[in-house]
RNA sequence: GGGAGCGUGCCGGAAUUGGUAGACGGACUCGACUCAAAAUCGAGCGCCUUCGGGCAUGUGGGUUCGAGUCCCACCGCUCCCACCA
């Protein structure tokens, strides 16, 4: 072979890149004429360096974008940056750097390790959230919330963070009450903030769940927890006084089990419920007090963990319970949360298991008041029965089934007045607002005799100061800058203070994916019909991370700006892939618990500690610093080259499986590329050329006025037409069966469910196949067979597939043409396999012509040697015939 | 406790939706080429076998002519939510 055959990505895919980029062949097309596609990526936080992750999840998307374009849509794929948050502050502060140039720093570099993965992104539609330009429009779009009422100012006990030192939205503390950024375990703090009311569109949002078809159902699932709707009924239990008598307070309960009422044997508050302090008798003050004090030095953790030990005290009063006149005590207890429903319970022993165990341990009568349906015996033995049964020991409700009697004791409740049907949700209003410098200021200003004063939209933006002076950790140090803040108040003009609080940066992110469709507009943050013709997203990709947080914030934007009149759709996301991780090889010394280098493992098949010599665990788990198991995309890159990375990862798993890292595979991958590159430099050194073949048929499909447009060549699509020679040898047949079929499989894979682990493998197998018959086939089944192969590559590899696509003397760009159709003609065989079973076990094979009907079948099985054998001459007692597939021999 | 999903060779993973289990690739073994190595090319590669075949998709049942696929029970793993009343 000879040194200028040999395939030498470095060579060519800057090359091409530029030549793409000159050519402006990533441009998004200016009319859509119904045909428009939007591929999105999840944009990226600008950190500096590029992740596996991030190559996975763009290059999924690229993939769906190049063959979208070949299938004839006109297609929107942009980029931007997600590029408000702290971790510039923080290398601010570490680091002395200004964190807006960090920031710009940062993206000029991950644009240019963009670039190298030969991605089509349109890069003239670019946002970045950090510039004034982008986020004056968030500015505008959260007055407009503040118009509809929806963004408000409210005293709240909040999430804080002591090492970000801001707050954080619910959505951003995990189970265990930890930060998701820093790690940290959050505090409570009562802080006046600024809250985007969610929890208005909570119906929507999960009403709307099962119209997205195109998401997985995991996520449609976590966002359906998160909203949490349960329904149920408030009841109202009158406090009495010594003598029974009513005092006039009355402690409301949530419940979803209104049919349990008669099962009550105390009510009980939340600690910090409001009328504890109220309503404790002054022989239990101490107790109380004694109490509280030590739930409050509980951390959340402890207080939330299920297992808890249920702790209580009872404050001395007592209530009335509506539906039979009881008095029962009223007790305070740590498993109640004073945030959810009434922050007051009524405790049913019997019937619910907290309530049983804070029974028995505090000595309060059980009674049941349910029994299994169509069963006189009582399920309850020493656990709560929860189940839902008939009800006894009920009064007028005795004998009602729960759903009825849920139904009858609510609107029992409601016409007697001492209850009503409620809703509620476990998801809460978004705390948007931030006490840090780096994120986009809230355009608002608060006058001593105006209150709050929204800034005029003809001032915005309200620019985020550069250059300031950091004080030290933490603190905002916006709040220092005597200039910013002093305004005129916009309403009375006397002297006012502007808000210093920054927005949480999923405010900049949910609505990104809108200003794409008309990102330079400087008089709006998105025309309408510009907005309408593009969106919904067709297909999203990115991380199952933002499941709900991104997500979900995401739909709330949509459905409050279609209420606006902003836009006219629903959902923002149509289709929705969650990529999986990558993850890298790992090593860790299971003894002392640190993890190895791999660089530092002198051999793998028998992984030591090099200080300790120590047998090392080996495993796969997602790329971190701190295990030393990331791999740097730009040395993949530099090393095989974009095409072999993006081959990787599309083949090495199902793209929403975790994908194992693995060199020796990146290395078969290569190999792959290489005997294409062969392949063809073969079929060119033996003089094959496209031109030779097609000759004037292909055209330029460059455009009258220098743009191109999306009028593919119609190479492809005539190639099905094509004066093939009458007579075919085996060898041709063979190779277009095997293109066809290719075609078809590839085709499948890439609809839909994106397969494209399944595609790569077609590619092979169809290689394999040209491997064998292309120097045996004549000139127009061979540049059949390698232009297919080439087109159908473009979108997976395509640097090399352009590069032997001009090799081959192709016109105009690979990626120009159209997606290939199969020819049905070509899948036709004249015999096939048919297989013989006795008995639904495989016995054998037998050569039958591909149309022969069912009784034809049948008779050539029975004849067939495999049938004499194992049938010993009795006739079958049934005989199954699938055309095309298998005669089954019953005896 | 509630929900979602998964279990297939040494490994990553296929399987037209009930029809030849293990496609495609990696690793490995053998062979060709080479002084040699790499690269490349060719062959083999689930387990057992008396070479007829038998057994195999987490386990045990069931439906069916036929089950990785459908049903029931169980075991194991992953993720999400969780004292949410």
């Amino acid at each position: 072979m000879t040194e200028a055959s040999r395939y030498r990505p470095e060579q060519i895919e800057r090359r091409w890149q530029q030549a793409w980029a000159e050519q402006g062949l990533d441009h998004t097309p200016a009319e859509t004429d119904g045909t428009s596609f939007y591929a999105l990526s999840m944009f990226p936080y600008p950190s500096g360096n590029l992740h596996m992750g991030h190559v996975r999840n763009y290059v999924i998307t690229d993939v769906i974008a190049r063959t979208a374009r070949m299938r004839g849509h006109r297609v929107l794929h942009p980029m931007g940056w997600d590029a408000f948050g702290l971790p510039a502050e923080n290398a601010a502060i570490e680091r002395g750097v200004e964190p807006g140039d960090w920031t710009d720093r940062n993206i000029a570099s991950m644009r240019e390790q963009l670039r190298q993965l030969g991605l089509s992104i349109d890069w003239d539609r670019e946002v970045t959230t950090c510039h004034s330009d982008y986020y004056r429009w968030t500015q505008w779009l959260f007055l407009q919330f503040l118009e509809a009422g929806l963004a408000y100012r409210r005293e709240a006990t909040v999430n804080w963070d002591p090492v970000d030192q801001t707050v954080l939205a619910n959505e951003q503390v995990d189970g265990e009450g930890r930060s998701w950024r820093s790690g940290a375990l959050v505090e409570k703090r009562q802080l006046r903030q600024w809250f985007l009311k969610i929890t208005a569109y909570a119906d929507q949002l999960l009403d709307d769940l099962p119209k997205l078809e195109g998401w997985p159902e995991r996520v449609r699932t976590m966002q359906a927890n998160w909203i949490g709707r349960s329904s149920g009924a408030e009841l109202d239990f009158a406090v009495v006084d010594g003598e029974g008598q009513p005092s006039g307070e009355a402690i409301t309960v949530f419940t979803t089990r209104p049919d349990t009422i008669f099962g009550v044997s105390y009510v009980v508050l939340a600690p910090e419920h409001p009328l504890v302090a109220r309503l404790t008798t002054p022989d239990q003050a101490i107790t109380v007090e004694a109490f509280c004090d030590l739930v409050s030095r509980q951390s959340d953790q402890e207080r939330t963990a299920e297992d808890g030990p249920k702790r209580g005290v009872p404050i001395g009063a007592r209530v009335r319970n509506p539906a039979n006149g009881e008095l029962v005590p009223l007790w305070i207890a740590d498993y109640v949360l004073a945030e959810y429903g009434t922050g007051a319970v009524m405790g049913v022993p019997a019937h619910d298991q907290r309530d049983f165990l804070f029974a028995r341990r505090h000595e309060l009568p059980v009674r049941q008041v349910i029994i299994p349906e169509g069963s006189d015996e009582h399920a309850f033995e020493g656990g709560a029965w929860t189940e839902p049964g008939v009800l006894i020991h009920s009064g007028r409700f005795d004998g009602l089934a729960s759903p009825s009697a849920k139904a009858a004791i609510t609107a029992a409740a409601e016409s007697e007045g001492w209850g009503r049907g409620k809703v509620q949700y476990r998801l809460r209003d978004w705390l948007i607002s931030r006490q840090r410098y780096w994120g986009c200021p809230i355009p608002v200003i608060h006058c001593a005799s105006c209150g709050v004063v929204p800034v005029p939209t003809e001032q915005l933006p309200v620019e985020l100061p550069r250059q300031v002076a950091f004080s030290g950790k933490g603190a905002s140090p916006l709040a220092q800058l005597e200039d910013l803040v002093n305004v005129a108040c916009p309403c009375c003009g006397q002297p006012a203070r502007r808000e210093t609080d920054t927005m949480d940066t999923f405010m900049c992110s949910s609505w990104y994916y809108l200003r794409y469709s008309d990102p330079h507009n400087t008089a709006l943050p998105f025309e309408r019909s510009k907005v309408d013709r593009w969106l919904p997203v067709d297909q999203y990709v990115g991380g199952i991370e933002h499941a709900i947080l991104h997500l979900l914030y995401s739909r709330f934007f949509t459905k409050v700006l279609r209420d606006r009149g902003l836009l006219g759709f629903d959902e923002p996301f149509t289709r929705l892939l969650t990529q999986g991780m990558v993850q890298g090889i790992t090593y860790k010394n299971s003894h002392s618990g640190k993890y190895i280098a791999p660089a530092d493992v002198a051999d793998p098949t028998d992984p030591r500690d090099p200080n300790s010599g120590e047998l090392l665990e080996v495993f796969f788990e997602k790329m971190s610093k701190s295990k030393y198991n990331g791999v740097d995309p730009t040395a993949v890159i530099d090393r095989y080259g974009a095409d072999t990375a993006r081959m990787f990862i599309l083949f090495k798993a199902p793209p929403e499986k975790d994908l194992e890292w693995d060199d020796a595979d990146v290395e078969g991958q290569f190999r792959f590329l290489q005997r294409i590159w062969r392949l063809v430099e073969g079929a060119t050194d033996r003089g094959l050329s496209l031109q030779s073949w097609r000759g004037a048929a292909v055209q330029d499909n460059s455009d009258r006025d220098g743009e191109i447009s999306n009028s593919l060549s119609p190479l492809a699509a005539q190639l099905a037409n094509f004066a093939l020679p009458s007579e075919l040898s085996p060898a041709e047949r063979d190779l277009r069966r095997a293109v066809h079929t290719a075609i078809t499989a590839i085709s499948d894979d890439l609809d839909g469910d994106y397969q494209f682990n399944t595609a790569v493998s077609e590619l092979m197998k169809l290689s394999n196949a040209m491997g064998e018959h292309l120097e045996a086939a004549s000139v127009p089944v061979a540049g059949e067979a390698l232009a297919s192969l080439l087109i159908l590559l473009a979108p997976f590899a395509p640097h090399l597939a352009e590069e032997l696509w001009q090799k081959l003397g192709g016109t105009g760009s690979v990626h120009r043409q159209r997606w290939p159709v199969a020819d049905p003609a070509a899948l036709i065989r004249d015999t096939i396999p048919l297989v013989i079973q006795i008995k639904g076990k495989v016995r054998g094979n037998l050569e039958v012509p591909a149309d022969a009907d069912k009784a034809t079948l049948e008779k050539l099985a029975l004849e067939s040697e495999v049938a004499l054998r194992w049938l010993e001459g009795k006739a079958p007692s049934r005989v199954i015939v699938v055309p095309g597939k298998l005669v089954n021999l019953v005896p």
